[in-house]
DNA sequence: CGGTTCCTTGAGAGAACTCAACGTCGGTGG
DNA sequence: CCACCGACGTTGAGTTCTCTCAAGGAACCG
């Protein structure tokens, strides 16, 4: 049963129109690097804060008409596709800061289903409001576009044929740089599985590189946690991955 | 060196405007579906016409500052990045009416190598002026935006771990539906090795299922072109890959 | 006609997958 | 409070698909 965001809008929290200066994921915000003008168009556009309060909790689905843009203010969620088969792929992992659905921009419907990994709560603003807005303030635009640009980059990265090895050392690296914990720490919030998918590997190959890892002293693993032992060495091997390209406070 | 009535055209008319309503290539190009008046905006920013006379001729090079965008407007040109081994990867290629540049919009430099694989012209259009046009013509913008989201969507789909008979079919499905010739037959300008390179397969894969495909008897292989003897059971076959969306006549 | 480059086919090796079993964790209800 | 259940995580054994290495033939161009 798809879940609706609207149906949520009047209960508790809701309703209340978010306030991007007080948001704690400003920094990585596209709203944070923003002009002082641009910045009243967003505020003015974000239209309901929608909460995700359980995992797994979906978003919206796959094929339904695309008609909100969302901002990632608080926890994780992925995006996927599931085959005739009921295979899940994951296509994205978002955290605050991310946008989601900019991939529908161009579509009239949502090309992959999101939902919550953990507890989340995303900004909403429709996409009449944002295609209006594009025109008005040329610097969110271009900040769209630089999104997009990397969210093509990331995709095409994980065509690439990379080793296993690769492609995990590639995941730690990227994911210590989006949601760094403790220094050397990261806690990955998602599945073995849904990592897995995300890296087009089975569940057992990332449990083994991680092992191995482990085992040569590169990381030292507990669970959702990972301590980083030599973060250079990992570094190295996810090199030519080059998956998701640093990302610059906007 | 196979050219055709067109290169006549090119020698005579290098730095002439390029005219839209003379295009070959106007029912791929964006600017086909424009309305009156983006179509004159589009004709207004049109630079220059840029020919690629010779197959391996540079468009632009990795790493260059970008400052252009273009529309191809006969021949075939591919994308790649050159690793630090000197392995091309192919990322793209490109038919008449294909935009090249889309994934700089949002950055400073090109991230790929754009070079022809056969001779080919390209129109081309200055990214300030790109961007000024958006601002101006909402149409404009939303085309662009689609092409984004396709060009997203094309590189999540190759991004997928499926076999290597999956992914052929798919090229090949996608091919017939991008450069259809003959009634079930396609012209692939590109060597096997750069087919390899964008499918991320080994070179002899791909003559192997060629070959497979052709005792199979699904198709008719003959130097580069091929023959689609079996097209239902080739779609099937690539129908999870969901290489290249169906293009639509904007 | 000689030299590349491309295409094709064969044989062997290796990386990741599947299948299977077992340990662990977190939630739920008796 | 604890026992149970299901999902998740980890490890092992065997299989398979694709890659690498190698070589011969075909096409193209100077």
């Amino acid at each position: 049963m798809p879940f609706d965001a609207r149906s949520t809008e009047s209960s508790a929290a809701l309703g209340i129109r978010p306030r991007c200066d007080l948001c704690p994921a400003a920094s990585h915000c596209p709203v944070g690097g923003a002009s002082r003008d641009d910045l009243a168009c967003w505020n003015a556009s974000l239209h309901s804060l929608v909460p995700l309060p359980t995992a797994g909790k979906m978003l919206f689905e796959s094929g339904a008409p695309a008609r909100s843009l969302y901002i990632v203010r608080a926890g994780c969620l992925k995006s996927y596709t599931v085959d005739e088969e009921g295979n899940e792929r994951v296509r994205a992992f978002y955290f605050p800061g991310d946008m989601i659905g900019l991939d529908a921009l161009g579509a009239d419907s949502y090309p992959s289903t999101v939902a919550a990994v953990t507890a989340s709560q995303v900004c909403r603003m429709p996409l009449t409001e944002v295609r209006a807005l594009l025109a008005r303030a040329p610097g969110v635009m271009q900040n769209l576009l630089e999104r997009i640009s990397r969210d093509l980059s990331t995709a095409l990265a994980l065509s690439g044929d990379y080793t296993a090895e690769q492609r995990v050392a590639a995941f730690l690296v990227a994911m210590s740089q989006r949601v760094g914990g403790a220094p050397g720490a990261v806690r990955l919030p998602m599945t073995r599985r849904d990592i897995a998918s995300y890296l087009r590997l089975a569940t057992e190959t990332v449990c083994r590189v991680l092992t191995r890892f482990e085992e040569l002293g590169r990381i030292q693993s507990e669970s959702k946690t990972v301590r980083m032992l030599d973060a250079a060495g990992l570094r190295t091997l996810a090199e030519p991955v080059n998956l998701m390209p640093v990302l610059r406070a906007a």
